[in-house]
DNA sequence: TTGTATGCGTTATCAG
DNA sequence: CTGATAACGCATACAA
């Protein structure tokens, strides 16, 4: 930076100044300084410059797993507002683990990022220490709750499950079988499933783990729970898969399995992935905000950090019953 | 770091030290400043060790698209092998346009990453001087060349269209279609586009524009695509798809068309993505080393921050054509 | 095994 | 609109 100041004939302040702020430079001085910047390819150090101003323009983002696309889809949305911003994604995955989740948050804090996103509303006490004095902006998202630790962007997964379930209900089906995720750690699935029970026991339908099965997010699982719920409920009239990924699991499996959806098995799903509307049949699923969430949350941030102080601290960006003909 | 040092009864380096190499630091010496850290709640700031010692413990990388499956998974296996020996991914994508990755590797490179990672061999001629200058190791992943910038990780996109393509010639089709990326900025698609059309030339079918499309990658654009050569080549006997989104777009096309596949018309795709093999019919593919270019990409980095130089520059980690019913 | 002195490159503060 | 000065928090080099 002092060698383009010199060979700008100014000091170092003003080549600081012309490229944070180039409307507080003249426009000459500008000019010059930016020539001095092309001529001897200065790329200026943003490590100094977080060090002195405090001010990282980074933004870490933790998520269960990167290669999820519904998560991929939400730090894509994310990074596309921010970016134009002059802010950087720092990512992290945490596999679906709090403790994971923890460290991440211990190592990303010690980068000193402007703000901290994390997935879901359930995190380690130690995180929570750690995030508390580290005193920056925290958005969770992908989920709803009360208190949230400072802001939380998402929608109410427990209400979306209930809301499909009484959509199946509705539809006649008495005898649904469920496949979600593994809860542990995972506030959305807990959700999913609390939403699913709650409906059942509203509508008078009598519940029973034995209609339920908890696995991983890949098409396989959806398959082998499948038979394993036609195995103990050969009445089976119905599947509510929380994820699309499951559901689409489900549907390739009957496909194969030659059982005609809806007719002989109605099948409804979540998340409404890009390929659910185009199988055969189309899946009904829940419409979630994943791109909203990303874009959101990254403008609440923007808002934030650039002093606005906004009310609202749970952002509920709702969901959508999509009724295609799979149930 | 001085506060510690104090309820330590040491100097700062010391804390220094036993933070970055406890081994050389004495144990009680080292017990007592993990004690302080704790009782303090001390946070390193990484802004200022970066500035100090010129590395950051962060690799840059740029992918086209963050949100495609294919990328993330690359993104997630780096992840887990940076992440254990202490590096942080910067992630930015590039949607695709050189201008735009040009402007990322501009930005990141104010960060100081101690690697920069981008997809595919082309670069904006800005971009190339902006890191010769940085001087920093760089990998480009997902494709090959003959002169990569600095290394190279993936496989032969061309060889690999080619592959598939003679695999179809092999059985007896040759009114094949190709439904393609589209090219610009993206060495992966003129490279497959070329491969295709070289297994044509080289079984001596004649190769005509008319039987290739050019599209965005997503389920939706694979039916469209399908109809429009359908409707051009009444005779088409198979679809080549470079990527299984679109192969699966046209598979499920052709359920809703009621095509069968393979008898009517056989289909391939390119990548075999999670859902490719649960298809019906399952859908031949050719595998990518997408995890594997992800991990290898990051050992070979932390190779290189480790001092060891490694002769290879071109390392191709292959591809498998997988036969299922689908073609 | 530990400590002292110093500087990394930028920007906040205050003055002109 | 521009500049002089100092400081951000850490790790390198060298010494003990």
């Amino acid at each position: 930076m002092r060698d383009v100041a010199l060979e700008a004939g100014v000091g170092t302040i003003t080549v600081s100044r012309a490229l944070q702020h180039p409307d507080r430079v003249a426009a000459a001085t500008l000019k010059r300084i930016n020539d001095a910047v092309g001529k001897l390819h200065y790329v200026p150090n943003l490590a100094a410059g977080t060090l002195r101003s405090a001010r990282s323009r980074m933004v870490a983002v933790i998520v269960p797993s990167i290669s999820n696309s519904i998560f991929s889809e939400t730090l894509q949305a994310m990074s596309e507002v921010l970016r134009p911003a002059g802010y950087h994604l720092l990512i992290g995955d945490s596999n679906y683990s709090l403790l994971e989740e923890e460290s991440l948050v211990r190592t990303f804090l010690a980068r000193r990022p402007d703000a901290i996103v994390l997935t879901g509303y359930t995190h380690s006490p130690q995180a929570l220490e750690l995030l508390e004095r580290a005193g920056l902006p925290v958005i969770e998202i992908w989920n709803l709750c009360r208190k949230p630790i400072d802001t939380i962007v998402g929608l109410s997964n427990y209400e979306a499950s209930k809301a499909m379930t009484q959509y199946l209900i509705s539809k006649g089906h008495r005898a649904i079988g469920y496949i979600g995720g593994l809860r542990e750690h995972n506030d959305r699935s807990v959700q999913r499933e609390a939403g699913f029970l709650r409906a059942l026991k509203d509508a008078g339908i009598a519940s029973d783990t034995s209609r339920i099965v908890r696995t991983t997010f890949e098409f396989e699982s959806g398959g082998v729970a499948l038979n394993a719920l036609m195995n103990r409920h050969p009445d089976l009239d119905s599947v509510f898969a929380a994820s699309d990924i499951l559901a689409i699991g489900v549907l390739l499996e009957c496909l194969r399995l030659k059982i005609r959806v809806p007719q002989q098995l109605a099948v409804a799903g979540f998340d409404d992935m890009g390929v659910s509307s185009r199988m055969t049949p189309p899946l009904t699923t829940v419409r979630v905000p994943r791109t909203e969430i990303g874009r959101v949350t990254a403008e609440r941030i923007l808002a934030r950090l650039a002093g606005e102080e906004s009310g609202k601290r749970v952002i509920d960006l709702g969901f959508e019953i999509v009724s295609r003909e799979s149930a």
